[in-house]
Parts: C-alpha cells; structure tokens; sequence
DNA sequence: ATGAAAGCGCTAACAC
DNA sequence: GTGTTAGCGCTTTCAT
C-alpha cells in the first residue's frame, strides 16, 4: 500500500484534516502550512486511496458506459467521445458491453457494479419503451438512443426523423426518384430508431410527391456491414428498381457499397447511397459515403454534462431533461452529381444491371 | 445506499460474518443457516459495497486498460476482446485513452487511477525502451505491443517479424516482386512494429533473392488511414514502380486502397495490397483486403490471465512472463490472384499507370 | 459452525 | 486555521 493521509500529515507535523483541506483547496489554510503539506504530499507520493473515498463521499470518480459492443465503429467512436468528456470533468469510464442481449442489459442496471459507479450513461438495443419502469434505479442514468422515450431518466437522442428526411431530400435532390431504405426493423416496436428514421424517409419522399413503395424498404436483423450487404443482394435478387440507398446507420451503408460493388452496379453513377452517423470509416469506404452527422462530442458532452450535474444536485430533483444535438449532411462521392439531370431521363438502377 | 450486510445479518437472524460466509462461499456453513441467508439477500436485493470491498481487500474487482484511442479500429477490438475476457472472470475494465502523449502514458502509470485498479494492461505507443523503469510500480500491469521488452512486467505480444515475413511471402507467393512498404516509422528506436515488421519485409526478399530498394520503404508519421493514403501518392508521384503493397498495419492499409483508387490502380490487377491486425473493416473493404491475423480473442485472453495470475500470487513473484499468440494469413480480394503467373511477364506497376 | 470486534483510508461535523 | 473523532461497509483474525 501507498502512503496515506496520515503519514503525509505526519511527514508535515500537521494533522490530517490540513491534509485533507489542502486537497480539496479548502481556503482557510495558511500558505506556510498549504506548502508544507504540499511538499510531504510530493516526497511521499501520496495517491488518495480512491476506495477509501468513495465509501466514505458515496462518490468514486467513476462513471459507467454502456454500449452493445465497441468492435461496432459507432460506439467505439461514442466511447472515445465519453473518455474523453469525462476526463476533463476528472472522471474515469468503465465500459461495459451488452452485446445487445436483453438480459445483459437488465445486469447492467440492477448489477452490484452500479452501486459504485457515480452514474451510468446507457445505450441500450434490446430494451424497449415497455421497460422504461427499469430505469428507475437509485442513481443517475442517461439515456442514449431511441429506445425508450418519456423515461425517468435524462436522455440524449437524435433528430432522427429530421435528419433521416434531410438524408433522403439530398437523394431527391440530385435527381433520385426510386430511393431503396435498408435497416428497417424486423420487430417493429415504434420507438426505435428505424422507425423514426423511416418516418422522415416517408415525409421526403411524399414532400416531393413521389410514391411509397414498400418493396423499397429492406428489413435487416443487425445493423452492421454483413446485414447492409445481405438487404442489397436481396433487393436486387427480388428485380426492384432503384437509383439510391439510405442506409439507416453507417455500418449498413458500407455492406451496401460493397453488395454493389459485388453486384457490378457504379457508386454514384447507377445507384447513390448515404449513410447515417458519419463514422470515421464513411470517409474512407470506395467510394466515400456520404452520411448524416451528429456531432459526437456534442452528444458525449452533453451526456456527461447531464450525468454529472444529477450527481451534485441536491433534492428536489429536477424532472428528466432530453437534449437532441444537431445534425448536418455529409455529402460525399457515393452521392456526387455525376450528371445529376440525366439521373431521370437515364432510368439508370440496379435492376437493369441484371 | 442500499442494504448493507447488517441489514441482511439482521433479517437473517445471524452475524455479518455468516452473510459474508455465505457470500464467499465458505464451505463451513450449515444449509439451513444458508438457505436462510441466501433469501435475506434476495429479499433485501443487498448488492455488496466495491468501494468498502475495495478498501477493505484491496481488491477492487476493477482492472484498467489504456490504449491510444478506441476510434482506432485495432484498439476498439481489442478493448471489446479484453472486456469479455475480464467479464468472465467477474472483473471490470476501465478504459483510458492516452492519445499516443507520451504524458498521458507516463500518467496513467503513475495517476491516481492505478492505486483503485487490481491491476492494469497498458499498451504504450510513445513510450520506448528507455521508458521501461516506468513500468516499475507497485501494481501488476501487463504490457501489450511492442514499444518494450524485457521490462519488469508480463508481456503480450505478435510474432511480428515472422507474421510480416509471411505477409510478404504471401505477395512473393502471387507473382510480386516490387513490394512497397508503407508505414515506416520515422523515429527509429529499434524496437517499435514497423522496425519488426520492417526485419520480416527483408528476411523474405531475402529468401526469395529480391533485392532490396530502400525507395520502395515509405514512412508515415501517423498509423492511419490517412497516413496510407499519403504515402501512397507520394509513392507514385515519386514515380516508383511496385507491384504490391505491404502495408504495416489495416488502417494504413486501408488508405493504401483508397489512395490506389484515386490513382485509377487497380488491385490486385496492377497493385497487391496486404494488411496487418486483420480488423473487421478489412473484410468489408473494397476490395476486401488481405491481412495478417492475430486472434485478437486469445491476446486479451491471455493478457487477462497473466494479470490476474500476477494479482492472485504470493511473493515471491514469478520472473516476468512473455507471451506471442500465433497468427495466420487471411487471403482476401486485395491479393486475389488474377493471372498470378503473368505478374512478372507483363511489369504490371504503379508507374505504368501514370 | 458462528459471533465479536478491529480497522482498511478517508470525509466531514464539530470542537477549539 | 487547525485538530479530534466518528463512522462509511466490508473482511478477517480470534474466540467460542
């Protein structure tokens, strides 16, 4: 074991209390005494022994993230946000993963690891608007995702709906009438982020009086580059014609890129594609992919800032706060205008590649 | 606060010590007293303290992990492979990011985080070897990647000469002659990746009785896609000729092909191409591309399994201990072998290209 | 097989 | 301004 309070209150002839006040800037200490403790602190290297503190304050330091998996590039970028927010707040992050299991994430919430942690930002997948009466637990939570809405706890979400009708109009508006939708959700349980996001699908396309065609929407089970790819082959296996993808996340849309790839159809020429959340890897796919981008930091900020202001708050309480970061468009090449006003009069598509 | 163990030792009739025996297991329990506990706990819900645990055992069930950043592919895979292997034996991990500072590193080792921590894998890129006294702490680490050996610590690391060895084999195998490097470093300490890396790149030209060509090695600053990329253009502006490309790790390998579809190379056609981690990404790539496997899962594994070894001892301690997980060669498009036998026939090269 | 009690290192209420 | 002191909840001798 390292040195303690009282060896380094001894080491400076005070007591421990000094010791204590000089490491939390108390005010009232004399600067005779604050540079002699502060010199027994140095020679010894002395660490305050976090456990110790944490039993006594209730408060570690430590704050929990919890996401389905960090090999998925959207929550390892989300992760390096949450570090990165929490650091400068003097905090640390344990990750856990979930793996998108229901039961995993209910262990995340009643499990003994909670129970010292300050607080706990959660991303949940398998847990639904039902199971909002979970979150009642007695320390902080915020909410990430789309999962569950009107919730007990804080929660930060996208303008899914906004972003997703802005990621379509930049489809139409280079010229594409027949815009395919990959990731719609198998279970559809209306508060999740597929559901929303086609929702702004529906209100681009009906905007700009074109017709909803239900063989355009493509379900997918995950909503990673294997299931983007699956959904594409799929679609074209079925003859649908089609001159653009919104790919519901970035994961999907670069399974799409290289299911057309594989498929022989041209990105942008025959078939446009944008993605949402602007992952790292959307700039550096073949062809680049354009996406819809939320600040990350914005989101991660804001997730700690929450957390952390519910963990010094004094009752009564504040009811629960839902903050939404902005969101622009990414265009990239997998939507560039490559002779944007034939895309009509060329009723270029997937299905006469075939 | 939650129940505590009085709270169940009450309830239960019995003494905290029978709870905490029936919570660790001591076998010296009667049934009944047992069962009767055990429904006091379920009961109450009790969850233990970690932080009154922590103090009191000096155990606090927590281990760290501090890699440079998990938006880097690698290091996002690895922390998931080392979160699952810490959950299966009932450990946490908390994730640091140190950015590649060198600060940051020697911070995390000497921080106050560590003395909360059982213990720590720490996976360095600034430090070097003259670094390895740092290392000298009063807490187990396992170090991981190359930037160090022979220090006081256990050690997991790649075969990397002989895995590179194999990569350029590989590409020897196919019909290639002018293979690039892309990813040298450019501070050369003699005992990082790229040096290693570098050594295997030689060894097989040598058996393979290719000359070497010090124009064909190219440094990056950065292991990243965008260093790829970079270099990548600066090897064809330089208008060297090469029929392969080996580069260093997937990221820049990654930014090798972006960088060859800019210049209209085709891979494999005209360019092999060969990674090194093997991240997920290199299989949705287009083209997909070959790399170096290491099982990441046995890596985290077996960097798990060495910390708590370290932290489970008595003194005195075992010398330190270095482990080196086997690795494979994933043959994938980017190495696909087109008219392999006419590689050398038609001086297939980036500066025909030009 | 179970209980009593000390104390891990720290914080904070209270004394001076 | 600084010191004393009582626990926070748990583990762990030592008794019984």
């Amino acid at each position: 074991m390292g040195p303690t309070l009282h060896d380094v209150a001894r080491l400076a002839g005070v007591s421990i209390k000094t010791v204590s006040n000089v490491i939390h800037d108390y005010p009232y200490v004399k600067d005779a005494t604050r540079t002699r403790v502060q010199n027994a602190i140095d020679t010894l290297g002395y660490q305050p022994n976090l456990s110790a503190r944490g039993l006594r304050s209730g408060r570690t330091g430590v704050i929990g993230l919890a996401v389905p998996a960090l090999r998925e590039n959207y929550f390892a970028e989300l992760a390096d946000a949450v570090i990165r927010a929490a650091e400068s707040r003097g905090l640390s992050v344990l990750v856990e993963q979930t793996s998108g299991d229901r039961d995993a994430e209910l262990r995340v919430l009643s499990g003994s690891r909670p129970r010292f942690l300050d607080g706990l930002l959660f991303s949940p997948v398998a847990l639904g608007q039902d199971d909002a009466k979970f979150l009642e637990v007695p320390y902080p939570i915020v909410l990430l995702g789309e999962r569950i809405f009107g919730g007990p706890t804080d929660h930060v979400t996208m303008h899914n709906t906004s972003a997703a009708r802005a990621a379509v109009e930049h489809l139409i508006g280079i010229g594409r009438r027949r815009v395919a939708v990959v990731g719609a959700s198998v279970t559809d349980t209306g508060t999740n982020s597929s559901t929303l996001r086609l929702r702004g699908y529906r209100q681009a396309l009906e905007a700009a009086g074109i017709g909803f065609d239900p063989d355009l929407v493509r379900e997918c089970a995950h909503w990673n580059r294997d299931g983007g790819a699956e959904a594409t082959h799929r679609l074209i296996r079925d003859g649908v014609s089609f001159d653009a993808v919104f790919a519901l996340n970035d994961s999907l849309g670069l399974g799409v890129l290289r299911a057309l790839r594989e498929e022989e159809i041209r990105v942008p020429e025959d078939v446009a594609v944008i993605g949402f959340d602007n992952i790292d890897e959307a700039r550096f796919s073949v062809p680049s992919m354009s996406s819809v981008a939320t600040k990350r930091e914005e989101l991660a900020e804001a997730a700690v800032a929450l957390l952390t202001e519910r963990f010094q708050e004094k009752e009564p309480r504040l009811p629960p706060r839902l903050v939404q970061p902005d969101f622009t468009i990414v265009a990239r090449e997998s939507t560039g205008t490559y002779s944007p006003t034939h895309a009509d009069a060329t009723p270029a598509g997937a299905s006469q590649e075939r």
